[in-house]
Order: C-alpha cells, then sequence, then structure tokens
DNA sequence: CCTCTCGATGAATCCATCT
DNA sequence: AAGATGGATTCATCGAGAG
C-alpha cells in the first residue's frame, strides 16, 4: 500500500501494470533556472536552489541538467509511461517554475495527457527582487487521462494554494513541497484511490497520500533519499495509529 | 498627459514615437476558451464569457477568434511594436489566461522582449469546477526591454495579487479588471513614468495610471468603448481634483 | 451604524441535440 | 462525420436592502 520503488523512474515505471493509478503527482527536477548553459551546468543543484547563507547541508539532486528540448524529450516519456500505469479518468499533477510552464505544457500533451489547468502554489515567505515583481509562486499543472469521471469524485477544488515550504527540523530535501499542499491536491483522486510518484524525493507525497487515506507508489532514484522516503512513510503510519489522548 | 486613440492596435502602434513609453500594460483579447474550434470561435464573447442567466447587458468585444498560431502571430507583431516604442529598461506586463500562458510566452519572446516572470492574479469569485481544480487565477507575463534598470525604479513588488472583479455600476465590460491590481502592476514603471495601453478597453488601466500619477496612452477599437474610456478618464481627473473636506 | 439575509454572478465546461 | 447550438451545472463572494 505504501511504497518507495528504488531506480530510475524510466527503468521502474515500465513494470507497473496497466490502468491502475488513480493520481500521477510529479515532482520533477525542473531543470530550470538560467538561461545558458553554463547557468545550468556549473554549479550544483545546491549552489543552484539555496540561498548562499542558507547552511543546512542536504544532499544534492540527480537530473537537474537538461536543456529545455531534452526536459521536453525526457518528461514527456516520463508522462506517457504514467499515462499507461493511469486508469481512465485519472489525474496527473506536474510542479513547476513559472519558466518551466509552457515546457511542462507541452511535455504532458505530448504525454497523452488532455490539459486541464493551471494551479498556483503561493508561497508566503520569498526572496524580494529589486525592480520587480518577486517570484513568489510555483506552479502545478493539472491534465486528466481523457474524460474527468465525475461520478467516482466529484469534488470541487479550489484552483489556489498558500503554503509555507518545510523549514528546520522538517526540511530533509532541497525542493521539498510542504505536506499541506500535497494533501489538498491529492484530494483530486477519488477515496481510497490509488497514487504514483515517479520522483519520490524525501516521500512527503506519501506521508500526504497516507493522511487523506489514499495508497502510494513511490520512485526514488538515489539510495540516500529512497531511504528518508521510507523512514518518513514508516513513521507517518506508526503516529497514526497512536490512540488519541 | 492622457490620451484614448482611436484604432487598431497594429495600425496606431508604428505612429509612436521610439523610446518614449516606461511600461507597457496589454489586455489583449485571450482567443482562448474550450478545446475545440466551436467553444472558441462560434459564439459572441457574451455567449462565450458569460453567466448563463446574467442581466447586464455589455457589449462584445472584437477580435477574439484567432486559433493558437494566429494568436502567437497577431500578438508577436503587436508586442513587437510596443518594444520599439519602448524605453530601454522598460516593461512589459501581458494579461493570459491558463491555457494561453504558453502562446503568450511565445509572442512576447518573439516580439524582443525578456521574460522575466509570471504574476497570478487571483480571482475570489470564480465557478467552481465538478471533479477538479477552479481557474481561480488569471495571469500576467512580465517581460523587461533588456536590462532592468533599478536606478530608475528599485521597487520591489510582490509577485502575487488578489482582486474582485468589478461589478454593478463599476462595471463597463466583460472583461474589465479591477484598478486595485492594475494600480499595483503599474508601481513597476518609475514614478511620473509613461505608460502605453494597446488594448484600452473601457479605460481601466488608464484610470489607474492617472491614480498612480504615471501618463497614459491607450488604444481602442470600438468606438463604444473608447468613448467609456475617455468618459471614466475625465471624470478619474476630476474626483482628484476635488478639494479634501 | 452595524449586522444579517437574500439574491445575483463569474474571460467555464460539458453534453445532448441539431445541422 | 464534423461542426454549431443551447441548456444545465456549481458555490464563494459581494452588493443591496432590510432589520
Amino acid at each position: 500500500m505504501y511504497e518507495v520503488i528504488e531506480g530510475d523512474a524510466l527503468t521502474v515505471l515500465p513494470t507497473l501494470t496497466d490502468g491502475t493509478f488513480d493520481l500521477v503527482l510529479a515532482d520533477p527536477p525542473y531543470n530550470s533556472g538560467g538561461r545558458t548553459t553554463t547557468d545550468r551546468t556549473s554549479t550544483s543543484t545546491h549552489d543552484k536552489y539555496v540561498s548562499h547563507d542558507a547552511r543546512h547541508g542536504l544532499a544534492d539532486f540527480a537530473g537537474d541538467n537538461r536543456d529545455q528540448r531534452g526536459y521536453i524529450a525526457w518528461l514527456s516519456q516520463i508522462l506517457a509511461e504514467c499515462l499507461r500505469a493511469a486508469r481512465p479518468g485519472a489525474s496527473a499533477l506536474v510542479f513547476s517554475d513559472w519558466r518551466q510552464i509552457p515546457a511542462t505544457s507541452d511535455a504532458l500533451q505530448a504525454g497523452g495527457w488532455l490539459w486541464r489547468g493551471v494551479i498556483p502554489w503561493h508561497k508566503p515567505i520569498h526572496r524580494p527582487r529589486r525592480g520587480g515583481f518577486a517570484a513568489a509562486c510555483e506552479y502545478v499543472l493539472w491534465g486528466s487521462h481523457g474524460p474527468i469521471d465525475i461520478i467516482r469524485n466529484p469534488a470541487c477544488l479550489p484552483g489556489w494554494y498558500s503554503a509555507s515550504q518545510p523549514r528546520g527540523r522538517d526540511r530533509h530535501h532541497i525542493t521539498q513541497k510542504p505536506v499541506d499542499l500535497l494533501r489538498a491536491l491529492i484530494r483530486v483522486a477519488p477515496a481510497g484511490g490509488a497514487v504514483l510518484d515517479p520522483f519520490a524525493g524525501s516521500g512527503s507525497a506519501g506521508v500526504a497520500a497516507r493522511a487523506e487515506g489514499r495508497t502510494y507508489t513511490g520512485i526514488e532514484l538515489t539510495t540516500h533519499y529512497a531511504e528518508i522516503a521510507r523512514r518518513r512513510l514508516d513513521q507517518s503510519v506508526r503516529e497514526d495509529h497512536q490512540p488519541c489522548e
């Protein structure tokens, strides 16, 4: 019901059974940041996404060095495999920053999904920007596997969320998403549905799926994060089983 | 200082002097709505965008029947002419709905602007959507004419806004934007700067520019809306000149 | 003047039916 | 067979008007 498979998404996804998932929740490496090859390749993900003065010692993550054409080609394949593993009527939710919205939309549709909308995630704490507008939001692109099954899930969901990034002891990954945000997004899957997460990272989506009563299958490339994800999933289960006082 | 020129943007823009504007604020017809040609083209903008049982008799607007390729080609030309009329370091702000973000980004960059960001506008009033996420936001794409001039305008602006659509007596156009939102956006232009608005509509951007102490040049195709825009601009000036009590 | 209720409505989307 | 037409749906928000 709650598993994290260690391996590359493009290798693991083809081993999954057709039509078994109700929601694909993907938080891929954005491959963004910087318009030039130098910007993309010269620094580690750590230098790229973390303020210079933030000393948290989190590990780098892989797969963040594609140009935009490569990103579209790669993500299209991932999402096409996800479509195959998804039930008709299922949803896909793919995270993106502002710069990659067009590329992510292309990849979503190239993968066979019907593009349904954009959901901004507002981050209350963000870096100010002199001379213009701050990048205060990231985005979730929503797609569906053909017509939406309103019978299975008739929920009316908000089109916008505000949530703070995890900090301090709860922070396990450089680009970790808030569990509250993921819980809200997961409600687009029917109750008891199955969630597929091809880029599990530190497993926040699994914790969220567990809290919302959905099953979870995560895929994570690095041993380091796969272990963190499994530990967090185990703990979230245990916490749930503790008696109320 | 506050003028509304009646005519087609593609005809009027070439008559403007090079390098005179500090901000291009464009709210083009989105040419969006629906997956099919029918959804996009067959109905009037009133049928397309206004609630079935709404009673207001606001006039239709023109130029909302292009397919996506046509939209990109057309908007690119508009924005290229705007770039010529803009000062180096100037900003462009272009409204879009979620579906046209990729096309609008293409047109902005094809017109020679440097894409700088996406600013969501959250609408507290929006239609719910069964089986998924509501379309609760529209978007403003931000571009610049080369490097940003931080000396002329060092402001740090929010990257996200929430504002209700005008209702009742204040409503003049089907797709009218809130003056408060436009005032906030206009602050990206330096104090006393010149704002160019190639799709003036009912002139809300002019009212906002006046309130923020920027000059305004609007272009509007239809006589109907050009007259409304001029009247609203005159009234906003008069209101400002009334003595305080 | 404040509080409350009531009713209108939204840059939508879907689907059955007709041309 | 593809395109056009028309009607039904949805609820948080906000203005108007009453108390």
